[in-house]
DNA sequence: GGCTATCAATAACT
DNA sequence: AGTTATTGATAGCC
């Protein structure tokens, strides 16, 4: 495993000269299959060892050319839940009693959401939905699958409705308001 | 910017050796900070070489153990996209006339979902969101949040029935099937 | 934020 | 898939 030095013959230049690549795609798909395959370990090595070291959150989605999926999430979340702080913090409108800052914050970090998945809170994911429905997507739906919807919307209102019955009615407790942690003013 | 050879006083093992770290958490902080910064540049780097040179579509989210956000997409795509794309992989039962395979094949490579996001199709979605709903996670919404939630879910599911009823009425048309197409047998 | 020694990733070859 | 020359990333400093 040792270094050698450049072979002597090296200097003709009739070997194509190794290492330095030009970033653009690369156009021979065995090429691009072997780097892409190469290259996907690399990568999920690093997110590896970026979050052990320092501790960070990371979700990791590629699609290859092929349509195949790799993923990651580091060791403590899954991609879900990452996803779904990442999709918190963009779509959720944060009102704190905290100048804004030229940076976003994350005030979900410290809502103890150990046993929550992504949708955990769907008030703006339903939000969204709602939006997306009151757009055009419907329409691309066949009747079986607005069916489906429809029962399954259905049924979720219903719920929805009985709790807010008995939330008005004093029988479920009112939920405690949020409340929001700012981090320490590191530097990165 | 050549190499040197390493000193020769190195060899008194005062210098901390450089370069080789162990796998594990970075206990000063301010280490940690500078180590995420960089490495965070790095893994950045190549995430973006990967998805150029090798033409795939990577979404990477990123938080800091200080709750800050960062993230990258490949540029065809968003992050909401691409975590759409896995979402739709993850969790749609997937009906082929084809036989199972021991890789997931993501199905939706072809589906033209050039102007969508990432709730385009919300059936899947909604039939989580639904069972999130039914389960337990309204009990943490407050009157307001449940009021909003009942509000949203009612206009969304009022497009529905009428989307419904348009559909089997004759008035709008029928969605075709959707049709699958599945990747050559790359191996990556 | 920049510098350099060193380690790690990987392009080309097998 | 395995090997090695080279480039690239980065740890420790300043």
């Amino acid at each position: 495993m040792e270094r050698r030095l450049p072979a002597a013959d090296e200097a003709g230049g009739r070997r194509t000269k190794r290492g330095k690549v030009e970033l653009r795609r690369i156009e021979d798909r065995t090429s691009r299959q072997v780097r892409f395959s190469k290259r996907r370990s690399g990568m999920f090595k690093k997110a590896y060892e970026l979050s052990v070291l320092c501790d960070a959150e990371i979700a990791l989605v590629v699609f290859s050319p092929a349509g195949r999926l790799y993923e990651f999430a580091s060791s403590t979340s899954s991609i879900d839940k990452i996803f779904g702080r990442y999709w918190d913090l963009m779509h959720t409108t944060i009102d704190l009693n905290i100048e804004a800052r030229d940076y976003r914050v994350d005030c979900n970090i410290q809502l103890r959401q150990k046993e929550h998945s992504v949708l955990d809170d769907p008030v703006p994911k339903i939000n969204h939905i709602t939006q997306c429905v009151l757009e055009s997507n419907v329409n691309e739906l066949n009747i079986a699958e607005l069916r489906g919807l429809e029962e399954a919307m259905t049924n979720a209102l219903t719920v929805v409705k009985n709790k807010l019955m008995m939330k008005v009615a004093g029988v479920l407790p009112q939920s405690e308001k949020k409340s929001c942690w700012i981090s320490e003013p590191d530097q990165e």
